[in-house]
DNA sequence: CCGTACCGTCCAGCATACTGAACGACCGGC
DNA sequence: GCCGGTCGTTCAGTATGCTGGACGGTACGG
């Protein structure tokens, strides 16, 4: 089975060009216990399945030794984090948090169903994502019956301004809104060489995405692969707007193929748009 | 599309015959902030979705409404929380770190491959849980190509005693911990009236599941749903054991499909069981 | 229109949870 | 086999975060 299937796996976090500063102090004045158990369990995601002991937290995190022991002891015991012999790893309970999350985003459910049937049925790989800041997160995913597969499901988070999913979603932000999130930014890291480079890139491709209604990745993300984006509007309340995006490998993305794909997207925009699909 | 589907919506918690106690005081002793923000989530997960205001939470946890405040405060800057208004729901970081620990369960991943290949190709629905006391957790999930569709995906506990899974699992545990984890439980919560109301009954269930290698939930979770499930053994250091199961609408499980579906089962298990297939 | 009841937020005093250093165990290396 | 380094754990003192009451706003019902 898995020799039949090429196992992509995404570059990792850390895309973006931290504007120097490694955090140096913050909002700790409410609840800093929380606090600090969030950032526990964020630096327990950079690297999830390693084991970190406390230790190590202390020292990443700038933290006393025992503080940390004694947030991961409560953690633990809610399950939030598991014991891996002397250390501590991300819990099951996440999982289960985090599918009732996802059973509350609508849109999340409606792409399960509507990713099946996609009217060309064209059986490529394709994802629901949601915008925030300068990232997507990934939502949800549908695999095609390729024999290709991207590694892991949702919940990753990528750069907003390699992916299709995040360049579409950029571009349906006003002028005020983009440039206040661009603030400050001028080059931006490149997860492959053909990445933009700099914000101005990126503001001629967003224009293009306006005009053209869908966005393209080629090979921004991952030599070799190519993605198309469409921006959806958000129909929850607080987020920010969403996309969805067909992944394939660049030797099957032929010119003749992307105006099924494209019809596929619109239609998938079109239909988790749709205010009236409740489930 | 939803027309075309008909979603099953699964009867929700609480279907474990509490021991009476509603959790009088325990564990507060270590960074009480964090295990009170682990309750507070688990009250968010109760009814994900709908907002739940200091004052709510205050009343169903026993705790002052201002400590609840703060915490939520901090959950909220951490992005585990939302704010809808003026109260809280689960907020989208759960979504990213469930999704990390799913990444670091191997079985999962492979399960998303097999259950795409299974040998008879029946395409019916399948699951992934693991055990955990008396509960099930399902990890992953495969929707078929049958309109019928479970509503939520992953994260979801259910009884193990009424479900396929829980019960392919609680036929593997030896004698002792059996009895170690009904200790004290006489009578059981149906689901349905076609569930196990007794121990004495789910014992005697447990012996044909250990004969006949598989178990069968035959509409104990829901009135007009059968479920075949098969135990795999846990790869991952401290998890209790596994199970796959197939899902399907009773009128489609007639009696000649049965084989099929055990022989999917059978290789599920012997599948997600070897050792040597990493992804 | 007004009263009431409830909610979420704010603030100062006190109890409590956090800190930091010391302990014992473990591992790896000169 | 000895020793330096690192780890996780423990414990008492103190600074710190938590508590409960009061405040202003809002929605509902009279």
């Amino acid at each position: 089975m898995t020799d039949r299937h090429l196992a992509i796996d995404l570059p990792s976090v850390d895309l973006i060009d931290a504007p120097a500063a490694v955090e140096p102090v913050d909002g700790e004045s409410l609840a800093p216990a929380v606090t600090r158990a969030a950032r526990i369990l964020d630096v327990m995601a950079e690297r999830p399945g390693e084991p970190v002991g406390p230790s190590e937290l202390a020292r990443r995190l700038g933290l006393p030794k025992s503080s940390i022991a004694n947030i991961c002891g409560a953690l633990a015991d809610a399950g939030l984090v598991r014991r891996i012999g002397t250390g501590f790893a991300l819990g099951r309970r996440l999982a289960e948090l985090g599918g009732a999350y996802l059973s509350t985003v609508d849109q999340v459910q409606e792409f399960y169903d509507a990713s099946r049937q996609l009217p060309t049925g064209s059986e490529e790989t394709v994802q629901f994502a949601v915008l925030d800041g300068l990232e997507v997160t990934y939502l949800a995913r549908h695999d095609g019956r390729q024999p290709v597969r991207l590694t892991s499901g949702f919940g990753r988070r990528l750069p907003a301004f390699s992916t299709a999913t995040g360049k579409a979603a950029l571009a349906s932000l006003d002028e005020a809104e983009l440039r206040r999130r661009l603030a400050g930014l001028t080059t931006l890291l490149q997860p492959t060489r053909h990445a933009h480079r700099t914000v101005d890139e990126l503001l001629v491709d967003l224009d293009e995405i306006r005009r053209r209604g869908y966005a393209i990745d080629d090979e921004e993300t991952m030599e070799g692969v190519v993605c198309y984006g469409i921006m959806i509007p958000a129909r929850q309340v607080g987020e920010g707007p969403c996309a969805a995006s067909i992944t394939l490998l660049k030797v099957r993305a032929t010119a003749e193929r992307v105006p099924a794909l494209v019809e596929d997207l619109r239609w998938l925009a079109a239909t988790l748009s749709d205010p009236l699909r409740r489930a």
